[in-house]
DNA sequence: TAGATTGTTAATCGATTAACAATC
DNA sequence: TAGATTGTTAATCGATTAACAATC
Protein backbone atom coordinates (compact mmCIF):
# COMPACT_ATOMS: atom_id res chain seq x y z
CA UNK A 1 0.00 0.00 0.00
CA UNK A 2 0.94 3.63 -0.41
CA UNK A 3 -0.63 6.83 -0.08
CA UNK A 4 -0.20 10.67 -0.79
CA UNK A 5 -2.38 11.19 2.86
CA UNK A 6 -1.39 13.41 5.69
CA UNK A 7 -1.21 12.34 9.23
CA UNK A 8 -4.55 13.50 11.54
CA UNK A 9 -2.82 16.22 12.92
CA UNK A 10 -5.88 16.62 15.07
CA UNK A 11 -6.35 19.70 16.96
CA UNK A 12 -8.95 18.01 19.44
CA UNK A 13 -11.76 20.49 20.18
CA UNK A 14 -12.98 19.81 23.75
CA UNK A 15 -16.32 18.34 21.48
CA UNK A 16 -17.92 15.17 24.23
CA UNK A 17 -19.31 13.37 20.45
CA UNK A 18 -16.47 14.58 17.90
CA UNK A 19 -18.20 13.65 14.30
CA UNK A 20 -16.31 16.12 12.57
CA UNK A 21 -12.58 15.32 13.71
CA UNK A 22 -10.28 13.11 10.86
CA UNK A 23 -9.63 9.64 11.51
CA UNK A 24 -5.68 8.91 12.15
CA UNK A 25 -4.55 6.60 9.19
CA UNK A 26 -4.64 3.34 10.91
CA UNK A 27 -8.32 3.92 12.59
CA UNK A 28 -9.51 4.40 9.12
CA UNK A 29 -7.62 1.81 7.64
CA UNK A 30 -8.81 -1.11 10.58
CA UNK A 31 -12.55 0.41 10.41
CA UNK A 32 -12.67 -0.56 6.54
CA UNK A 33 -11.32 -3.81 6.98
CA UNK A 34 -14.25 -4.41 9.86
CA UNK A 35 -16.50 -3.27 7.58
CA UNK A 36 -15.54 -5.51 4.87
CA UNK A 37 -16.35 -8.60 7.54
CA UNK A 38 -19.40 -6.98 8.57
CA UNK A 39 -20.72 -7.02 4.87
CA UNK A 40 -19.93 -10.54 4.09
CA UNK A 41 -20.99 -11.24 7.81
CA UNK A 42 -24.54 -10.16 6.66
CA UNK A 43 -24.06 -11.40 3.15
CA UNK A 44 -24.36 -14.88 5.32
CA UNK A 45 -27.18 -14.06 7.38
CA UNK A 46 -25.59 -13.21 10.67
CA UNK A 47 -27.40 -10.97 13.01
CA UNK A 48 -24.58 -10.06 15.41
CA UNK A 49 -20.22 -10.65 15.89
CA UNK A 50 -18.53 -10.51 18.77
CA UNK A 51 -15.07 -8.52 19.26
CA UNK A 52 -13.40 -11.98 19.24
CA UNK A 53 -15.20 -13.33 15.56
CA UNK A 54 -14.47 -9.80 14.01
CA UNK A 55 -10.65 -10.25 15.63
CA UNK A 56 -10.63 -13.68 13.90
CA UNK A 57 -11.51 -12.69 10.43
CA UNK A 58 -9.38 -9.43 10.43
CA UNK A 59 -6.39 -10.32 12.56
CA UNK A 60 -6.74 -7.63 14.65
CA UNK A 61 -6.47 -7.59 18.43
CA UNK A 62 -10.07 -7.95 20.04
CA UNK A 63 -9.75 -5.29 22.55
CA UNK A 64 -8.03 -2.70 19.72
CA UNK A 65 -11.28 -3.20 18.03
CA UNK A 66 -13.76 -2.79 21.08
CA UNK A 67 -11.51 0.06 21.93
CA UNK A 68 -11.61 1.62 18.31
CA UNK A 69 -15.33 1.12 17.94
CA UNK A 70 -16.03 2.64 21.54
CA UNK A 71 -14.49 6.10 20.58
CA UNK A 72 -17.50 6.50 18.21
CA UNK A 73 -20.37 5.22 20.64
CA UNK A 74 -21.71 2.56 22.37
CA UNK A 75 -22.49 0.05 19.85
CA UNK A 76 -22.42 -3.02 21.19
CA UNK A 77 -24.06 -5.46 23.92
CA UNK A 78 -22.61 -6.93 26.84
CA UNK A 79 -22.53 -10.26 26.57
CA UNK A 80 -23.59 -10.54 23.33
CA UNK A 81 -21.72 -8.64 20.90
CA UNK A 82 -22.22 -6.26 18.24
CA UNK A 83 -25.39 -5.62 15.93
CA UNK A 84 -23.96 -6.53 12.46
CA UNK A 85 -26.47 -4.80 10.35
CA UNK A 86 -26.19 -1.24 12.43
CA UNK A 87 -22.65 -1.42 13.34
CA UNK A 88 -22.29 -1.57 9.48
CA UNK A 89 -24.32 1.76 9.27
CA UNK A 90 -22.55 2.83 11.95
CA UNK A 91 -18.55 2.36 10.26
CA UNK A 92 -20.33 3.89 6.97
CA UNK A 93 -21.07 7.04 8.93
CA UNK A 94 -17.82 7.22 10.45
CA UNK A 95 -15.89 6.91 7.46
CA UNK A 96 -18.40 9.27 5.43
CA UNK A 97 -18.78 6.25 2.78
CA UNK A 98 -22.52 6.00 3.00
CA UNK A 99 -22.73 7.65 -0.46
CA UNK A 100 -22.38 6.38 -3.88
CA UNK A 101 -19.42 6.93 -5.66
CA UNK A 102 -18.71 6.58 -9.71
CA UNK A 103 -15.67 4.67 -10.89
CA UNK A 104 -14.01 4.38 -13.91
CA UNK A 105 -11.75 1.26 -15.20
CA UNK A 106 -8.84 2.25 -18.04
CA UNK A 107 -7.64 -1.04 -19.58
CA UNK A 108 -10.42 -3.28 -21.10
CA UNK A 109 -7.76 -6.62 -21.41
CA UNK A 110 -8.09 -9.69 -18.73
CA UNK A 111 -7.89 -7.93 -15.58
CA UNK A 112 -9.73 -4.68 -16.61
CA UNK A 113 -12.70 -6.77 -17.49
CA UNK A 114 -12.39 -8.62 -14.23
CA UNK A 115 -12.74 -5.29 -12.55
CA UNK A 116 -15.40 -4.20 -14.52
CA UNK A 117 -17.54 -7.23 -13.34
CA UNK A 118 -16.59 -7.59 -10.06
CA UNK A 119 -18.76 -6.91 -7.20
CA UNK A 120 -16.58 -6.35 -4.64
CA UNK A 121 -17.05 -2.44 -5.94
CA UNK A 122 -20.63 -2.75 -5.34
CA UNK A 123 -21.07 -3.71 -2.32
CA UNK A 124 -19.32 -0.70 -0.46
CA UNK A 125 -21.32 1.69 -2.63
CA UNK A 126 -19.09 2.28 -5.78
CA UNK A 127 -20.14 1.59 -9.01
CA UNK A 128 -17.86 1.26 -12.49
CA UNK A 129 -19.42 3.72 -14.74
CA UNK A 130 -17.10 3.80 -17.77
CA UNK A 131 -14.46 1.33 -18.92
CA UNK A 132 -11.86 2.81 -21.43
CA UNK A 133 -9.20 1.42 -23.55
CA UNK A 134 -7.38 2.58 -26.27
CA UNK A 135 -7.30 -0.29 -28.81
CA UNK A 136 -9.76 -0.41 -31.40
CA UNK A 137 -11.01 -3.96 -31.54
CA UNK A 138 -11.73 -3.62 -28.11
CA UNK A 139 -13.54 -0.18 -27.78
CA UNK A 140 -17.13 -0.68 -28.51
CA UNK A 141 -17.04 -4.21 -26.85
CA UNK A 142 -19.39 -5.03 -23.90
CA UNK A 143 -18.68 -5.51 -20.51
CA UNK A 144 -21.88 -6.38 -18.87
CA UNK A 145 -24.04 -3.21 -18.89
CA UNK A 146 -21.10 -1.44 -20.34
CA UNK A 147 -19.52 -0.58 -23.54
CA UNK A 148 -15.69 0.11 -23.65
CA UNK A 149 -14.38 3.37 -24.71
CA UNK A 150 -12.16 4.91 -26.38
CA UNK A 151 -9.30 7.28 -24.37
CA UNK A 152 -9.95 10.26 -25.81
CA UNK A 153 -13.48 10.36 -24.36
CA UNK A 154 -12.29 10.37 -20.84
CA UNK A 155 -12.24 13.77 -19.86
CA UNK A 156 -15.72 14.23 -21.02
CA UNK A 157 -16.94 11.24 -19.08
CA UNK A 158 -15.03 12.04 -15.78
CA UNK A 159 -16.84 15.62 -16.12
CA UNK A 160 -20.26 13.98 -16.42
CA UNK A 161 -20.05 11.40 -14.23
CA UNK A 162 -18.65 13.07 -11.42
CA UNK A 163 -15.89 10.62 -11.33
CA UNK A 164 -12.61 11.22 -8.64
CA UNK A 165 -11.54 7.48 -8.46
CA UNK A 166 -9.60 6.08 -11.91
CA UNK A 167 -8.89 2.64 -11.52
CA UNK A 168 -5.84 1.72 -13.84
CA UNK A 169 -5.32 -1.82 -16.01
CA UNK A 170 -3.28 -1.11 -18.68
CA UNK A 171 0.83 -2.07 -19.35
CA UNK A 172 3.23 -0.79 -17.36
CA UNK A 173 4.94 2.12 -19.64
CA UNK A 174 1.35 3.49 -20.75
CA UNK A 175 0.49 3.91 -16.67
CA UNK A 176 2.11 7.68 -16.42
CA UNK A 177 0.92 9.37 -19.59
CA UNK A 178 -2.54 8.37 -18.28
CA UNK A 179 -2.15 9.30 -14.70
CA UNK A 180 -1.00 12.43 -16.30
CA UNK A 181 -4.29 12.84 -18.05
CA UNK A 182 -6.49 12.16 -15.45
CA UNK A 183 -4.90 14.24 -12.55
CA UNK A 184 -5.56 16.78 -16.00
CA UNK A 185 -9.16 15.80 -16.03
CA UNK A 186 -9.37 16.01 -12.12
CA UNK A 187 -9.04 12.41 -10.95
CA UNK A 188 -7.99 12.75 -7.21
CA UNK A 189 -7.60 8.97 -6.57
CA UNK A 190 -5.61 6.49 -8.76
CA UNK A 191 -5.66 2.85 -8.46
CA UNK A 192 -2.78 1.49 -9.94
CA UNK A 193 -2.53 -2.00 -11.09
CA UNK A 194 0.75 -1.94 -13.32
CA UNK A 195 3.64 -2.30 -11.37
CA UNK A 196 4.43 1.39 -12.74
CA UNK A 197 6.50 3.98 -10.28
CA UNK A 198 3.29 6.94 -10.57
CA UNK A 199 4.42 10.89 -10.62
CA UNK A 200 1.79 12.65 -9.42
CA UNK A 201 0.62 16.22 -7.93
CA UNK A 202 0.47 16.00 -4.11
CA UNK A 203 -3.36 16.34 -3.93
CA UNK A 204 -3.85 13.20 -5.57
CA UNK A 205 -3.37 9.80 -3.76
CA UNK A 206 -1.90 6.80 -5.81
CA UNK A 207 -2.61 3.77 -4.29
CA UNK A 208 -0.44 0.91 -5.95
CA UNK A 209 -1.67 -2.71 -5.62
CA UNK A 210 1.06 -5.05 -5.63
CA UNK A 211 -0.23 -8.70 -4.92
CA UNK A 212 4.02 -9.63 -5.43
CA UNK A 213 5.04 -7.15 -2.39
CA UNK A 214 2.43 -9.04 -0.03
CA UNK A 215 3.30 -12.15 -1.25
CA UNK A 216 7.35 -11.58 -0.13
CA UNK A 217 5.84 -10.58 3.01
CA UNK A 218 3.52 -13.65 3.73
CA UNK A 219 6.52 -15.57 2.45
CA UNK A 220 8.95 -14.40 4.81
CA UNK A 221 6.92 -15.33 8.01
CA UNK A 222 5.87 -18.30 6.48
CA UNK A 223 9.97 -19.45 5.43
CA UNK A 224 11.27 -18.20 9.33
CA UNK B 1 -4.42 -6.75 4.61
CA UNK B 2 -5.31 -9.89 7.37
CA UNK B 3 -2.27 -12.16 8.12
CA UNK B 4 -2.58 -15.25 10.46
CA UNK B 5 1.28 -14.41 11.70
CA UNK B 6 1.84 -14.67 15.20
CA UNK B 7 4.41 -10.88 16.13
CA UNK B 8 7.66 -10.98 16.77
CA UNK B 9 8.66 -11.90 20.36
CA UNK B 10 12.05 -11.38 19.42
CA UNK B 11 14.76 -12.90 22.47
CA UNK B 12 17.68 -10.26 21.60
CA UNK B 13 20.56 -12.50 21.81
CA UNK B 14 23.87 -10.53 22.34
CA UNK B 15 25.52 -10.72 18.54
CA UNK B 16 26.00 -8.04 16.86
CA UNK B 17 25.15 -8.85 13.58
CA UNK B 18 21.71 -11.36 14.34
CA UNK B 19 20.55 -11.69 10.25
CA UNK B 20 18.50 -15.12 11.96
CA UNK B 21 16.70 -12.92 13.95
CA UNK B 22 12.65 -12.60 13.26
CA UNK B 23 11.52 -9.37 11.56
CA UNK B 24 8.76 -7.38 12.81
CA UNK B 25 5.58 -7.22 11.35
CA UNK B 26 5.68 -3.43 10.40
CA UNK B 27 9.77 -4.13 8.86
CA UNK B 28 9.22 -7.07 6.44
CA UNK B 29 6.35 -4.86 5.00
CA UNK B 30 8.21 -1.93 4.55
CA UNK B 31 11.08 -4.06 3.41
CA UNK B 32 8.76 -5.70 0.69
CA UNK B 33 7.80 -2.10 -0.49
CA UNK B 34 11.09 -0.60 -0.77
CA UNK B 35 12.27 -3.72 -2.84
CA UNK B 36 9.03 -3.12 -5.37
CA UNK B 37 10.17 0.79 -6.03
CA UNK B 38 13.98 -0.43 -6.45
CA UNK B 39 12.85 -3.03 -8.56
CA UNK B 40 11.19 -0.41 -10.95
CA UNK B 41 13.78 2.06 -10.26
CA UNK B 42 16.24 -0.27 -11.50
CA UNK B 43 14.41 -1.36 -14.82
CA UNK B 44 14.47 2.37 -15.67
CA UNK B 45 18.23 2.38 -15.49
CA UNK B 46 18.58 4.18 -11.74
CA UNK B 47 22.08 2.86 -10.42
CA UNK B 48 21.96 5.11 -6.76
CA UNK B 49 18.65 6.12 -5.10
CA UNK B 50 18.64 8.35 -2.12
CA UNK B 51 16.40 7.63 1.30
CA UNK B 52 13.91 10.69 -0.25
CA UNK B 53 13.31 9.35 -3.14
CA UNK B 54 12.81 5.97 -1.89
CA UNK B 55 10.15 7.81 0.69
CA UNK B 56 8.69 9.81 -1.95
CA UNK B 57 7.27 6.87 -3.75
CA UNK B 58 6.41 4.57 -0.86
CA UNK B 59 5.51 7.10 1.32
CA UNK B 60 7.26 5.79 4.51
CA UNK B 61 9.26 8.93 5.90
CA UNK B 62 12.62 8.79 4.74
CA UNK B 63 14.67 8.78 8.02
CA UNK B 64 12.60 5.53 8.75
CA UNK B 65 13.68 4.15 5.87
CA UNK B 66 17.21 4.28 6.86
CA UNK B 67 16.87 3.52 10.21
CA UNK B 68 15.16 0.30 8.88
CA UNK B 69 17.92 -0.42 6.16
CA UNK B 70 20.90 0.41 9.14
CA UNK B 71 19.51 -1.88 11.36
CA UNK B 72 21.53 -4.22 8.93
CA UNK B 73 24.23 -3.05 7.77
CA UNK B 74 25.68 0.21 6.68
CA UNK B 75 24.58 0.20 2.77
CA UNK B 76 24.56 3.77 1.93
CA UNK B 77 26.86 5.81 0.67
CA UNK B 78 26.23 9.66 2.69
CA UNK B 79 26.22 12.27 -0.32
CA UNK B 80 25.67 9.54 -2.23
CA UNK B 81 22.75 7.41 -1.59
CA UNK B 82 22.26 3.72 -1.79
CA UNK B 83 23.06 1.45 -4.63
CA UNK B 84 20.04 0.34 -6.51
CA UNK B 85 21.51 -2.91 -7.37
CA UNK B 86 23.39 -3.95 -3.94
CA UNK B 87 20.34 -3.11 -2.46
CA UNK B 88 17.90 -5.20 -4.01
CA UNK B 89 20.25 -8.08 -3.02
CA UNK B 90 20.46 -6.72 0.44
CA UNK B 91 17.05 -6.74 1.21
CA UNK B 92 16.50 -9.64 -0.59
CA UNK B 93 18.87 -12.01 1.87
CA UNK B 94 17.03 -9.79 4.45
CA UNK B 95 13.80 -11.05 3.80
CA UNK B 96 15.25 -14.55 2.79
CA UNK B 97 13.61 -14.89 -0.24
CA UNK B 98 16.27 -14.81 -3.35
CA UNK B 99 14.98 -18.13 -4.14
CA UNK B 100 12.87 -18.97 -6.89
CA UNK B 101 9.25 -19.87 -5.60
CA UNK B 102 5.97 -21.81 -7.51
CA UNK B 103 2.50 -20.85 -7.34
CA UNK B 104 -0.61 -22.02 -8.36
CA UNK B 105 -3.62 -20.17 -10.01
CA UNK B 106 -6.84 -21.21 -9.29
CA UNK B 107 -9.69 -20.22 -11.53
CA UNK B 108 -9.16 -19.34 -15.00
CA UNK B 109 -11.76 -16.33 -15.46
CA UNK B 110 -10.52 -12.76 -16.90
CA UNK B 111 -8.61 -12.58 -13.39
CA UNK B 112 -7.11 -15.82 -12.95
CA UNK B 113 -5.86 -15.27 -16.69
CA UNK B 114 -4.80 -12.09 -16.07
CA UNK B 115 -2.39 -12.85 -12.79
CA UNK B 116 -1.19 -15.93 -14.25
CA UNK B 117 -0.12 -13.43 -17.80
CA UNK B 118 1.32 -10.91 -15.39
CA UNK B 119 4.75 -10.52 -15.08
CA UNK B 120 4.73 -8.98 -11.43
CA UNK B 121 4.94 -11.89 -9.71
CA UNK B 122 8.19 -12.99 -11.88
CA UNK B 123 10.02 -9.81 -10.99
CA UNK B 124 10.07 -11.18 -7.34
CA UNK B 125 11.05 -14.32 -7.77
CA UNK B 126 7.40 -16.16 -7.92
CA UNK B 127 6.59 -18.35 -11.11
CA UNK B 128 2.98 -19.15 -11.65
CA UNK B 129 3.69 -22.96 -12.81
CA UNK B 130 -0.09 -23.84 -12.77
CA UNK B 131 -3.44 -22.74 -13.20
CA UNK B 132 -6.61 -25.00 -12.34
CA UNK B 133 -10.37 -24.68 -13.23
CA UNK B 134 -13.14 -26.67 -12.85
CA UNK B 135 -15.26 -25.71 -15.89
CA UNK B 136 -14.76 -28.33 -19.21
CA UNK B 137 -14.49 -25.62 -21.30
CA UNK B 138 -11.87 -24.12 -19.69
CA UNK B 139 -10.07 -27.07 -18.99
CA UNK B 140 -6.89 -27.54 -21.47
CA UNK B 141 -6.86 -24.52 -22.44
CA UNK B 142 -3.55 -22.61 -22.63
CA UNK B 143 -2.48 -19.46 -20.99
CA UNK B 144 0.39 -18.54 -22.10
CA UNK B 145 3.28 -21.45 -21.88
CA UNK B 146 0.74 -23.38 -19.47
CA UNK B 147 -2.39 -25.24 -19.88
CA UNK B 148 -5.20 -25.01 -17.96
CA UNK B 149 -5.80 -27.97 -15.67
CA UNK B 150 -8.93 -29.52 -13.82
CA UNK B 151 -8.87 -28.97 -9.69
CA UNK B 152 -8.89 -32.87 -10.06
CA UNK B 153 -5.58 -32.98 -10.12
CA UNK B 154 -4.41 -30.48 -7.83
CA UNK B 155 -2.93 -32.23 -5.04
CA UNK B 156 -0.73 -34.11 -7.03
CA UNK B 157 0.59 -30.51 -9.10
CA UNK B 158 0.97 -29.28 -5.22
CA UNK B 159 3.37 -32.46 -4.13
CA UNK B 160 4.79 -32.42 -7.52
CA UNK B 161 5.72 -28.47 -8.22
CA UNK B 162 6.40 -28.34 -3.91
CA UNK B 163 3.61 -25.34 -4.43
CA UNK B 164 3.09 -23.57 -0.90
CA UNK B 165 1.51 -20.47 -2.06
CA UNK B 166 -2.32 -20.59 -4.14
CA UNK B 167 -3.67 -17.92 -5.51
CA UNK B 168 -7.62 -17.93 -5.60
CA UNK B 169 -9.56 -16.18 -8.54
CA UNK B 170 -12.53 -18.23 -8.02
CA UNK B 171 -16.09 -17.24 -7.26
CA UNK B 172 -17.30 -16.54 -3.51
CA UNK B 173 -19.28 -19.49 -3.19
CA UNK B 174 -16.47 -21.53 -4.51
CA UNK B 175 -13.86 -20.49 -2.12
CA UNK B 176 -13.69 -22.11 1.31
CA UNK B 177 -14.24 -25.74 -0.42
CA UNK B 178 -11.66 -24.73 -2.15
CA UNK B 179 -9.09 -23.64 0.31
CA UNK B 180 -10.28 -26.68 2.68
CA UNK B 181 -8.54 -28.82 -0.34
CA UNK B 182 -5.83 -26.78 -0.73
CA UNK B 183 -4.92 -26.72 3.19
CA UNK B 184 -5.37 -30.21 3.00
CA UNK B 185 -2.74 -31.09 0.00
CA UNK B 186 -0.13 -28.76 1.91
CA UNK B 187 -0.53 -24.96 0.45
CA UNK B 188 0.78 -22.38 3.28
CA UNK B 189 -0.32 -19.41 1.83
CA UNK B 190 -3.62 -18.48 0.53
CA UNK B 191 -3.95 -15.47 -1.66
CA UNK B 192 -7.64 -14.88 -1.55
CA UNK B 193 -9.23 -12.49 -4.59
CA UNK B 194 -12.93 -13.56 -3.87
CA UNK B 195 -14.50 -11.56 -1.18
CA UNK B 196 -15.26 -14.66 0.82
CA UNK B 197 -14.14 -14.79 4.40
CA UNK B 198 -11.68 -18.13 4.63
CA UNK B 199 -11.29 -20.55 7.78
CA UNK B 200 -8.65 -22.29 7.77
CA UNK B 201 -6.31 -23.67 10.30
CA UNK B 202 -3.56 -21.66 12.34
CA UNK B 203 -0.67 -22.39 10.60
CA UNK B 204 -2.32 -21.62 7.04
CA UNK B 205 -1.64 -18.00 6.36
CA UNK B 206 -4.76 -16.13 4.31
CA UNK B 207 -4.53 -12.72 2.74
CA UNK B 208 -7.54 -11.38 1.34
CA UNK B 209 -7.28 -8.38 -1.10
CA UNK B 210 -9.66 -6.49 -0.91
CA UNK B 211 -9.60 -3.80 -3.39
CA UNK B 212 -12.86 -2.12 -2.01
CA UNK B 213 -11.57 -1.41 1.16
CA UNK B 214 -8.43 0.06 0.28
CA UNK B 215 -10.66 2.03 -1.64
CA UNK B 216 -13.16 3.35 1.25
CA UNK B 217 -10.15 4.28 3.14
CA UNK B 218 -8.23 6.32 -0.02
CA UNK B 219 -11.49 7.83 -0.09
CA UNK B 220 -11.98 9.31 3.87
CA UNK B 221 -9.26 10.86 3.18
CA UNK B 222 -10.16 12.73 -0.40
CA UNK B 223 -13.33 13.54 1.82
CA UNK B 224 -11.86 14.69 4.48
C1' DT C 1 36.04 22.87 -0.30
C1' DA C 2 30.85 22.89 -0.67
C1' DG C 3 26.82 20.30 -1.10
C1' DA C 4 24.33 16.32 -0.29
C1' DT C 5 22.84 12.48 2.15
C1' DT C 6 23.62 8.87 5.44
C1' DG C 7 23.53 6.94 10.13
C1' DT C 8 21.99 7.84 14.75
C1' DT C 9 20.13 10.09 18.76
C1' DA C 10 16.41 11.70 21.48
C1' DA C 11 11.84 12.82 22.19
C1' DT C 12 6.91 11.97 21.14
C1' DC C 13 2.96 9.74 19.77
C1' DG C 14 -0.03 6.02 18.65
C1' DA C 15 -0.69 0.96 18.63
C1' DT C 16 -0.95 -3.01 21.21
C1' DT C 17 -2.12 -5.90 24.91
C1' DA C 18 -3.70 -7.90 29.39
C1' DA C 19 -6.82 -7.48 32.74
C1' DC C 20 -11.14 -6.71 34.75
C1' DA C 21 -15.27 -4.33 36.40
C1' DA C 22 -19.66 -3.34 34.37
C1' DT C 23 -23.63 -5.25 32.52
C1' DC C 24 -26.43 -7.63 29.08
C1' DT D 1 -28.27 -16.44 38.70
C1' DA D 2 -24.37 -17.83 35.56
C1' DG D 3 -22.01 -17.01 31.41
C1' DA D 4 -20.50 -14.05 27.99
C1' DT D 5 -18.81 -9.97 26.15
C1' DT D 6 -18.37 -5.06 26.19
C1' DG D 7 -16.10 -0.72 27.54
C1' DT D 8 -12.10 1.11 29.75
C1' DT D 9 -7.86 1.47 32.31
C1' DA D 10 -3.00 1.09 32.71
C1' DA D 11 1.29 -0.33 31.22
C1' DT D 12 4.42 -1.41 27.34
C1' DC D 13 6.30 -1.45 22.99
C1' DG D 14 7.22 0.00 18.37
C1' DA D 15 6.63 3.69 14.88
C1' DT D 16 7.40 8.22 13.74
C1' DT D 17 9.77 12.41 13.36
C1' DA D 18 13.14 16.31 13.70
C1' DA D 19 17.57 17.34 14.06
C1' DC D 20 22.33 17.01 13.21
C1' DA D 21 27.08 15.31 13.26
C1' DA D 22 29.66 12.31 10.26
C1' DT D 23 31.33 11.72 5.84
C1' DC D 24 31.08 10.79 0.90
Amino acid sequence: MSYTVGRGTENAQPDVERPSEKLSLGVAARLSRYLQVLTQARKIGKDTISSQELADYTHVNSTQIRRDLSGFGKFGKRGVGYNVESLVTQIRKILRTSGQHNIAVFGAGHLGIAIANSDIFADHGFRVVAVFDVDAEKVGRRIGPLTVRHNAELRAVIEDEEIVVAVLAVPSQAAQTLADELVDAGVKIIFNYSDALLQVPPEVTVHTSSPAVDLLYALYFYLT
